[in-house]
DNA sequence: TTGAAAGCGCTAACAT
DNA sequence: ATGTTAGCGCTTTCAA
């Protein structure tokens, strides 16, 4: 059915070995008529078979927890932008943001790929093991590993960005908040949640425990811990939430309590959403570059693969920006501090 | 570095057909001793080796144009929940709405994947020649291929959708009005702006070409073409908007110039959005099964691989659905019937 | 410059 | 039930 090597040969009456020569680009004497035959049967070279005799694939993995969330999406597009120019395949796997699913994706991926660029599901959970056995370069997103501090990575600055999200709230002169965290098993979840409750220690300000929820990143969770913390009976003058998906949760969650944006509750959320500025009104957001880190973890898994990266491992910290719009003023004063618990529907998002 | 099979069977003292044998679950008898070698070299099939032999990758290819469109994220779960379900590992990649990459992707999938869920670039550009030769099972996703009527396909009805929104606009009594198309080329491109045009024909409305802006389904492009519908010396009272990012795009321009909508402007897009029913006013659409779709491009491509399909193609082809939210109302009555050219201002969307 | 031969790691007749 | 042998399609020593 398909052509192979062989029959390129035996039709040019020349050996595999010099059709494979000129595969290669070297110069052959018979190279045209080689060439002639390439095209008459157009043979393509079987990747598998290469890959297995070469160990080169021209493609790397980039394994992610969400496909569907915007912001890597965002990073995808920043690695093919530079995978493009190299000639290389990028094979995009998404692990749902659980363990099983990283460790069954990276699985598949040894010997198919020279180099991966990670987001693990959890920081305790290191999925790497098979990848390192077979040598394939390994580049951490977003995202750290315990026991990964010596593979090349590229993260945000997630603790300064909560940071900055509490500091406005509290120069606003909230104090009672709600914080929507991310798992805390994971380097963002964690690293937001306690850099938010630094900020706040900072100013002598301790959240009580019921103010804080701990979500999954994903939608669903933001709109739930949003109905839980305006169920409480003494009301959060403001929100944060810990990244987008679970931002447009809580906002969900907020609309469908019929609480009005920045009136009754102030709302920050970490990542910028594409309609940010057309909502009303329109969100303020802790914004990160999500093209760049996607671009630079790129160029660090290139420089492993030719292996012409540094000894020792690189760690890149970008730097996060709070965009101060609309949805954050100071608290209101209420009669009696509190949002009545039977505004609370029953339903879903959606 | 890493074992192999040999390996296992040296240090087991079988030969590598029963290791081989013990793998695929067949019983033997020293499958203790195989199992506890197995896991003392922490030995792992080379996936490679392995297709080279059998053919056989357990692994899909999900090619689409755009990654960071939700709508293609949205399929994207649709595929994987049932490809997990059948083990097989999928592979996204990015065209980039580009033919000439979405070549390259297509022949790097060669002999790495069992099969491809595809969702072309054009309509008229067929890449899957390549793959066809190598007996590679093809399922057609949301987009046509010229000759590709072999081809198992999953559509949506665009032409039907693309005239729900028509008659919602007419209904409400909007004859002027502008048409954010995608590209002709492709086949939701066409159908809806065929299907909005064929509807708008049948209630004797003729559109004015200079209120027809095509896009390229991009936000900048739906962007750049309300600028251009609201700088026409006659205004148009509504706008229509083929996919969800140019509605995006649309919606930036009208926010920048201060339009309101639907005050001042009706408008509809093609494909919901995640923010939709948050915006003010909540958003109208036509909407579409998205999750739906990767659901049934799997199941299709699955019996493809395993023989079982039906001998002719299947095509399957989803309705839409008009959601009424707050996007629409019946035009205003203006002084002199058009918005003032000096309200466009000059910069980017972001 | 070219080709013969070996082999990447695995699976599958075929024979035992 | 197990092993021997051949070979998937390609690249790459090694000699010529």
């Amino acid at each position: 059915m398909v052509a192979t090597i062989g029959d390129v040969a035996r039709l040019a009456g020349v050996s595999t070995t010099t059709v494979s020569r000129h595969l290669a680009g070297q110069r052959i004497r018979e190279a045209a008529a080689v060439q002639a035959t390439i095209e008459t049967l157009d043979f393509r070279a079987n990747e598998v078979a290469r890959s297995l005799k070469s160990g080169v694939t021209r493609s790397i993995g980039l394994v992610v927890p969400d496909v569907s969330n915007p912001f890597f999406a965002a990073v995808a597009k920043g690695v093919e932008s530079v995978s493009r120019q190299l000639e290389l395949n990028v094979f995009l796997s998404n692990t749902d943001e659980s363990v099983e699913r990283e460790r069954a994706v990276l699985q598949g991926l040894v010997g198919r790929v020279d180099g991966v660029i990670l987001v693990p599901a959890r920081e305790e959970t290191d999925n790497t093991a098979e990848l390192r056995r077979a040598n394939v370069p390994i580049v951490l997103l977003d995202r750290r590993l315990r026991g990964g501090n010596d593979l090349d990575s590229v993260l945000v600055d997630s603790p300064g960005g909560a940071a900055q999200a509490a500091e406005h709230l509290l120069s606003l002169g909230h104090r009672r908040i709600g914080l929507i965290s991310g798992p805390l098993d994971t380097t963002p979840g964690r690293e937001r949640h306690d850099g938010f409750m630094a900020a706040l220690g900072a100013a002598g300000v301790e959240l009580d425990p019921t103010l804080i929820r701990i979500g999954d990143f994903k939608l669903e969770s933001g709109y739930q811990a949003t109905l839980r913390l305006l169920g409480l009976p003494s009301a959060v003058t403001a929100i944060f939430a810990a990244n987008n998906l679970m931002s447009i949760g809580a906002l969900r969650a907020l609309h469908h309590l019929g609480i009005r944006v920045p009136d009754e509750l102030s709302f920050i959320g970490f990542d910028d959403l594409e309609l940010a500025e057309l909502l009303s009104p329109p969100l303020s957001v802790i914004s990160r570059p999500a093209v760049e880190q996607g671009v630079l973890a790129m160029r660090l898994l290139r420089n492993r693969i030719e292996g012409a990266g540094s000894p020792k491992a690189q760690h890149i910290v970008l730097e996060t920006r709070l965009l101060v719009r609309g949805s954050c003023r100071p608290p209101q004063p209420s009669s009696d501090g509190a949002i009545p618990a039977t505004r609370i529907p029953i339903g879903n998002p959606s």
